[in-house]
RNA sequence: GGGCGUAUAGCUCAGCUGGUAGAGCAUCUGCCUUACAAGCAGGAGGUCAUAGGUUCGAGUCCUAUUGCGCCCACCA
C-alpha cells in the first residue's frame, strides 16, 4: 500500500538508488533507433546555479519522453574542466597566478579541482533525477578528449583549413593569453574622449583628431580622412607631425571615414581597433606595437614605457595639456570589447597563432544551419545572423597551460611545424619528442615544442566526435552521424553551436544533429539576469532539491516555452508542490479500489467512463504533439491540466460506483475501475517525463507489469468516443453548476437535492438517461424533472433538501 | 544603431492556424465531502504595453513607438 504522506526525501534516493543497480539508463546497442542527445558539458568553474538545472531539465525530460516512444537513448553528461575556466578557478582558490606555481604543479591542481568539483556536479544531477547513462560520460581533458581533440587539430591540418600565422590577434592582457571573437563581451564603460591638435608638417596647419586612447600616440603609423570631405580633404598628401611624440606619419584616405564622427579625422595605430588592423593590411601600413602582454607600454617608448596602459593614458593626457595641444576633453560612455572571462578590456597583439578557417566557407556554414531543424525555429536566425557577422578566423591557440597541447613541434632554425602523427596520439610535446628527429625541411636537429594549448571551445566543439569515440576502432559513427539532438541555451548558438558545425562540417561534410533544442533564461525577477557577477542567484539548487524534492525543482523547469525566458518563482514551486501531492493522493484512492482488481478485456464501459477516457484521448495526442515540438512545458501544461479535471469531476463522478457495488452493480464498478487503472497508467507514464521519482513509486506499488516506469512504452489509446466526449462535457458542466448553486447556498456539497428541474436537448436527454445513476449520485438527486427544449441545457431549479439531521 | 524574442488579473504564467479573456498563487465567501484542508466549491479582480491599420470581428495579422532579455556593430 502507499504510505499515507509521500516522503520525497526518502523516495527519491531510492528511486536513484534502484535505477543505478538496476542500468535502467544503461545505453547498450539493441537494434532499436537511437536517439542520441549533445548536451552541454558544463563548465566546471564553482558552481551550478538554477539556470543550469532550467535548460539541462528540459533536455533530460525530452530524453524520457523519446525513451518512452521507444528509441534507444544514447544520453551522455560531459564535463567541460578543460582551459581558461578551469585554471581562473584554480587561481581564485589559490590566490595566486599560473605563472607564480609553474606549468606542473597548476596543471596538478587544476586536475584535483575539477575532479572535485565534478563530483559535486554529478552528484547534483543524478539528485535532479537525470536519466543519463554515466558509463559514457566524458570529461574535455582526459587522455581519449585529448586524443579526439589533437587527431581533429590534425585532420584539419590535412584538409587545410588550419593554419599558423603572425597575425594580429585579440588579446587578453589579463589572463595572458589570445582569445577567440566568440569570446568578447560588450561592456558599456566610462571614458574621455579626447580632442588633440596636430600640424601638417608642411604648413604647419592645425587639425583635431578625437580619440579615447591617446596612450597609443606612439603606435600611430597614419592619419585618415575621408577622400569625399570638403572639408579636409586638402589634407590628403600631407604629413602630419604628432604632438609630444615628435614623429611623422603620413595623411591617407579611406572611405570608411565616418565624417560625422569625432572630428572627421582618425588615428591608425598598431592596434587600436579592428579598423585600425583592416588599414594596415589593406595599406601595408608598418607595425609599431607598443604594449606588453600584461597590458604595459613597451620600455622602448621614451617616458612611457613601463607604465601601465591607464597610467599612460593619464600621463600622456597631462602631457598633452602642458604642450596645450588639448582642446578640449568630453566624458564619454561607450562600449568596449571585454574578455568574457574576466571582463577585462581586450587589446590586439600580433604573434604566431593557430587558426581555423571560418571566413571562407560561411555559405557551407549557412547552407548547414539550414539543414538543422532548430527549437524553437527562429533561433535559427541567431545563427545566421551570426555566421554572416564573422570576422575573423577562428583562433584556436591560447598562450595558456591547462588545455589540450597542440601536437605540434618546431624546427628551431627555419620554424617548420612538425606534427605528430595520428597514431601516436596522444602527445604532449612538451614531454614527448616528435618521432623524427630532424627538421624535414631544413634538416636542422634542434626541435622545440610548441607551449600554446588549444582553446575550450577547440575541444568543446568536437563533443559529437567524443560521443562517437573518434579515437576508437570499435566506436559509433554508424548511429552518432548525424546525432538527433542538441540543446543549449541561446547565448552559446555564436559558439558551442556555430564551432561544432565548422568542426562537423571539415570533418565529415554534413551536420552534426538533426535538431537543435534552445532553451531560454533564468531571470531573477522580471527583467533582470541571473548572473554571477551579480550574484543575484539567491538559492541553492541542493538546498532546494532538500526542501522542495527533485520533482518539484524539476516541475518548476518543465514550466513554460522553450526558448522563451522564465523567472525564479516560489509559487511555481508551490504549485508543483501541489500537484504531486495530488498525484500521490488519487493514486491512494485508485490503489484503495484496486485490490480486487483483475485486467481483463472488457468494452462495455459506462457513459461518463467513455468519456473522461475519450478525453484523456485527446489531451494525450496534443501532448505528444507539444513534445515532438520540444516544447515540454506545454506538454506538461496539458496533462495538468486534464489531471485536476479528472481528480475534481471524473473521480468525483465514479466515486460511489466504486464504494458501493451493492447499490450500483458490478459491471458497472468495473467498468470504473478499468477505467482509473487505464487512465492512471498512462498519467503516471506521461507525468514520469517530469517526475520520475513519484511515478516510479507510485506505478512499482499499483502496477507490476515493468521493471520500471521508465522502460514502459507510451501507446495512444484509440477509442471512438466522440459522441460521449461532446455531451459528456455538458453533463459536467451541470454537475458543476449544481454544485455551485450548493455552495451558493453555504451548505455542503453532500446536501441533496430534492427536486432537479432541468430542460435538455433531445440529444442531451439521451446522454443524461445513459449516465443517469451517476448524475444522480454525484448530486444526490433524489427526484429529477426533465423538459425538453431546444438549447441544450437549462436548469430551473434546484430545490435542496436541507431536513437532514 | 542592427537582428531575434518578449510585454495578458497584484504576482508567476497559458491562450495553436483571428470569433464575446484562462490557470495557479495571493485575496474574499462557504464546505471536515468514507484519496487529499498542501483539499473541495464559489466570488471579486484584465480598455490583453502604447498609437495607428487590415477585417463584419484582433490578445491573436500588419506598421510605428516604448520597456525588458539575448546576440551583433559601434573604442576615430
Amino acid at each position: 500500500m502507499l504510505d499515507k504522506k509521500y516522503d520525497a526525501q526518502e523516495k527519491e534516493k531510492k528511486w536513484r538508488d534502484y535505477w543505478k543497480d538496476n542500468k535502467i539508463y544503461e545505453f547498450k546497442r539493441n537494434g532499436k533507433e537511437v536517439y542520441s542527445i549533445d548536451t552541454p558539458p558544463p563548465t566546471v568553474n564553482g558552481k551550478i546555479h538554477i539556470g543550469h538545472i532550467f535548460s539541462y531539465t528540459q533536455t533530460e525530460m525530452l530524453a524520457r519522453y523519446k525513451r518512452l516512444r521507444g528509441y534507444n537513448i544514447f544520453y551522455p553528461f560531459g564535463f567541460d574542466d578543460n582551459g581558461l575556466p578551469s585554471e581562473r578557478l584554480v587561481e581564485k582558490e589559490q590566490g595566486k597566478r599560473a605563472h607564480e606555481i609553474g606549468r606542473e604543479e597548476f596543471s596538478k591542481l587544476c586536475y584535483e579541482t575539477t575532479n572535485k568539483y565534478e563530483e559535486e556536479f554529478k552528484e547534483l544531477f543524478s539528485r535532479m533525477g537525470v536519466s543519463t547513462d554515466w558509463n559514457i560520460q566524458y570529461k574535455t581533458v582526459s587522455p581519449s578528449t585529448i586524443k579526439i581533440s589533437q587527431k581533429s587539430f590534425l585532420d584539419l591540418i590535412e584538409k587545410n583549413c588550419c593554419y599558423h600565422k603572425e597575425s594580429p590577434a585579440l588579446w587578453c592582457n589579463e589572463c595572458l593569453t589570445s582569445i577567440a571573437q566568440a569570446e568578447l563581451e560588450t561592456k558599456t564603460i566610462k571614458t574621455t574622449f579626447n580632442y588633440i591638435n596636430f600640424k601638417t608638417v608642411e604648413d604647419n596647419e592645425e587639425f583635431t583628431i578625437a580619440t579615447t586612447r591617446p596612450e597609443l600616440l606612439p603606435a600611430i603609423v597614419c592619419v585618415f580622412v575621408n577622400p569625399n570631405d570638403e572639408k579636409r580633404k586638402h589634407l590628403i598628401g600631407k604629413t602630419a607631425k604628432i604632438p609630444v611624440i615628435d614623429v611623422e606619419v603620413p595623411i591617407m584616405a579611406d572611405e570608411k571615414v565616418a565624417m560625422d564622427k569625432g572630428t572627421g579625422i582618425v588615428m591608425c595605430c598598431t592596434f587600436g581597433d579592428q579598423t585600425d588592423i583592416e588599414w594596415w593590411k589593406k595599406y601595408k601600413l608598418p607595425l609599431k606595437y607598443i604594449l606588453t602582454d600584461n597590458g604595459r607600454i613597451i620600455d622602448s617608448v621614451p617616458k612611457y614605457g613601463g607604465l601601465k596602459i591607464k597610467e599612460a593614458r593619464k600621463q600622456i593626457i597631462e602631457d598633452l595639456q602642458n604642450g596645450g595641444y588639448v582642446v578640449k576633453i568630453e566624458e564619454l560612455e561607450h562600449e568596449v570589447q571585454t574578455h568574457e572571462r574576466c571582463g577585462k578590456e581586450v587589446e590586439y597583439s600580433v604573434m604566431k597563432q593557430w587558426f581555423i578557417d571560418t571566413i571562407n566557407h560561411k555559405e557551407d556554414f549557412l547552407k548547414i544551419g539550414d539543414e538543422i531543424n532548430w527549437h524553437p525555429a527562429h533561433m535559427k536566425t541567431r545563427y545566421i545572423e551570426w555566421v554572416n557577422n564573422i570576422a575573423w578566423d577562428w583562433c584556436i591557440s591560447r598562450q595558456r597551460y591547462f588545455g589540450v597541447p597542440f601536437p605540434v613541434w618546431y624546427c628551431k632554425k627555419c620554424g617548420e611545424p612538425i606534427f605528430a602523427r595520428k597514431e601516436d596520439l596522444p602527445v604532449n610535446p612538451l614531454v614527448d619528442k616528435p618521432k623524427c628527429s630532424k627538421c624535414p625541411k631544413c634538416g636542422c636537429e634542434e626541435i622545440v615544442p610548441e607551449t600554446d594549448v588549444m582553446d575550450t571551445w577547440a575541444t568543446s566543439s568536437v563533443t559529437p566526435l567524443i560521443n562517437m569515440r573518434y579515437d576508437e576502432q570499435e566506436n559509433y559513427e554508424d548511429i552518432l552521424k548525424p546525432m538527433s539532438l542538441r540543446t543549449n541555451a541561446s547565448e552559446i548558438i555564436r559558439t558551442w553551436d556555430f564551432y561544432t558545425i565548422v568542426k562537423s562540417f571539415y570533418h565529415f561534410k554534413q551536420r552534426p544533429w538533426n535538431n537543435v533544442m534552445i532553451s531560454g533564461f533564468v531571470m531573477a525577477s522580471k527583467g533582470e539576469k541571473i548572473s554571477k557577477s551579480k550574484g543575484n542567484s539567491k538559492v541553492e539548487p541542493i538546498d532546494l532539491i532538500n526542501q522542495y524534492s527533485a520533482d518539484v525543482i524539476r516541475y518548476w523547469a518543465g514550466t513554460g516555452r522553450l526558448g522563451t525566458d522564465i523567472v525564479f518563482s516560489e509559487e511555481t514551486l508551490l504549485r508543483g508542490k501541489k500537484l504531486i501531492n495530488k498525484i500521490w493522493n488519487v493514486s491512494k484512492f485508485i490503489e484503495m479500489h484496486l485490490t480486487d482488481y483483475e485486467d481483463q478485456e472488457f468494452n462495455d464501459f459506462e457513459y461518463i467512463d467513455k468519456w473522461i477516457l475519450g478525453n484523456f484521448q485527446e489531451v494525450e495526442k496534443s501532448f505528444i504533439n507539444y513534445l515532438e515540438e520540444y516544447e515540454v512545458g506545454l506538454a506538461l501544461n496539458t496533462l495538468e491540466k486534464f489531471f485536476w479535471e479528472f481528480c475534481d469531476n471524473y473521480i468525483e463522478i465514479v466515486k460511489h460506483r466504486l464504494y458501493r457495488p451493492e447499490e450500483f452493480g458490478e459491471t458497472p464498478r468495473y467498468s470504473g475501475q478499468k477505467t482509473v487503472y487505464i487512465i492512471l497508467y498512462k498519467l503516471l507514464q506521461d507525468f514520469s517525463i517530469f517526475f520520475p521519482f513519484i511515478t516510479e513509486e507510485i506505478f512499482q506499488e499499483l502496477y507490476h507489469n515493468n521493471k520500471s516506469i521508465h522502460t514502459t512504452e507510451i501507446k495512444p489509446l484509440n477509442y471512438n468516443f466522440v459522441n460521449e466526449i461532446k455531451n459528456g462535457d455538458k453533463i459536467v458542466e451541470i454537475i458543476s453548476q449544481a454544485r455551485g448553486a450548493k455552495t451558493n447556498s453555504n451548505v455542503s456539497l453532500k446536501t441533496p437535492i430534492k427536486n432537479l428541474e432541468i430542460g435538455l436537448s433531445k440529444e442531451l436527454e439521451e446522454a443524461v438517461n445513459k449516465s443517469i445513476k451517476d448524475f444522480k449520485a454525484t448530486l444526490f438527486i433524489e427526484n429529477i424533472n426533465i423538459k425538453p427544449i431546444d438549447k441544450d441545457y437549462e436548469i430551473y431549479n434546484i430545490e435542496l433538501n436541507l431536513d437532514q439531521e
